[in-house]
DNA sequence: GATTTATATATCAAAAAGATATATCATAAT
DNA sequence: ATTATGATATATCTTTTTGATATATAAATC
């Protein structure tokens, strides 16, 4: 069984520490909820839920008939994983390492037209403003569940930091479609 | 020979288009200048270099001595590379996947104290500034090499984007520590 | 009853990252 | 002069991560 230093682990720790989840849950709230932010295969799920469970820090309610198919095993955290967890939470975040193909483009721009860096910058504008919009509108959802006395300011935070970021992202293509056009005028 | 149907190949075929390099100058410049917003690592670049010679989409001037050391190979853009990488530069670009460690454990802020999220918050703050800070220098140093009558249009506007995206992210968390300290007070 | 979709586990190949081994050359310190 | 250090340079190996796919079942639709 492989030793598993990266995030995983403590991503699904963190998952299974607000409720018992499958594999297959855990894949879907992923999806749903932390894509943003954060993303996690199959490949990576399902060895490290084996690796939580024969380090204590998880156990599964094996139903029995497992294998392929049907068999679903919930998972959830043990004593032991909630304070592997809470020794992670304090561990400093790792700087993080972006890929942003649209950027490489931007900077080996010399090697096309105009034209298609606009192009680029249009489907870029246009998909960041999608994005701004469905961050505010799951805003205003886990504003009205605050309302319902249900706290959720952790997910209006990260729900925050889309509105911001993608806004910005908006903003600099914008900035940067006037910059080429300007510089095509010359 | 692997296929690597990466995007390695298209970003040294993009750094080879206005230079010729050697695999190490490749991984030097990746670090000072994309590694914003890219980055690779040795085990991609040299395996890759190979792969691109084998294609015809680029040289290799070997110096003779290689194997270890200081065999230096320099490697040149061919036509056919300048056609691969200019029909790259025409494909929509992949929609970039991030991973913040720092929403990871902002999300599970249940699972510590609010202390431990301030004091990340304020690292990340820090950090941020610096970047912000960083991007702006590099903006100027182009602006100037702009006023010299060199062209660098494509690498003031990558840093323009390090400007918005570092200076959205620290003001997120500037507004995170607020709504978390106000959460706390309650 | 048949077909499709969602649920569910599992694994494999390929891509990418990270670390490290090896060797050379330049330069700074002793 | 010699030695140590650090930058240059290629190469490779292991681990991580991704992406795709195989398998199977339950539920829903037609």
């Amino acid at each position: 069984m492989k030793e598993n230093t990266g995030k995983s682990k403590y991503v699904i720790l963190g998952m299974l520490a607000s409720m018992p989840l499958t594999g297959y849950t855990i894949k879907k709230w992923l999806e749903n909820e932390y894509s943003h932010f954060w993303q996690e295969s199959y490949g990576q799920i399902y060895p490290t839920l084996k690796v939580l469970v024969a380090q204590g820090l998880a156990v599964c309610s094996n139903k029995g008939e497992h294998g392929n198919g049907r068999g679903q095993i919930v998972y959830s955290i043990t004593e032991a994983g909630r304070k592997e967890l809470s020794e992670w939470m304090r561990e400093k975040p790792e700087i993080e390492k972006l890929r942003y193909e649209i950027l490489l483009k931007i900077s080996f721009g010399e090697n096309t037209e105009s034209e298609v860096l606009i192009g680029h910058l249009d489907d870029f504008i246009r998909r960041n403003e999608e994005l701004v919009k469905e961050m505010n509108q799951c805003m205003e959802q886990l504003n009205q569940l605050k309302g319902d006395g249900i706290d959720c300011t952790y997910s209006r935070l990260t729900a925050l930091c889309g509105v911001h970021v993608y806004s910005a992202m908006k903003d600099w293509a914008v900035e940067a479609k006037k910059i080429i056009n300007e510089k095509g005028e010359l």
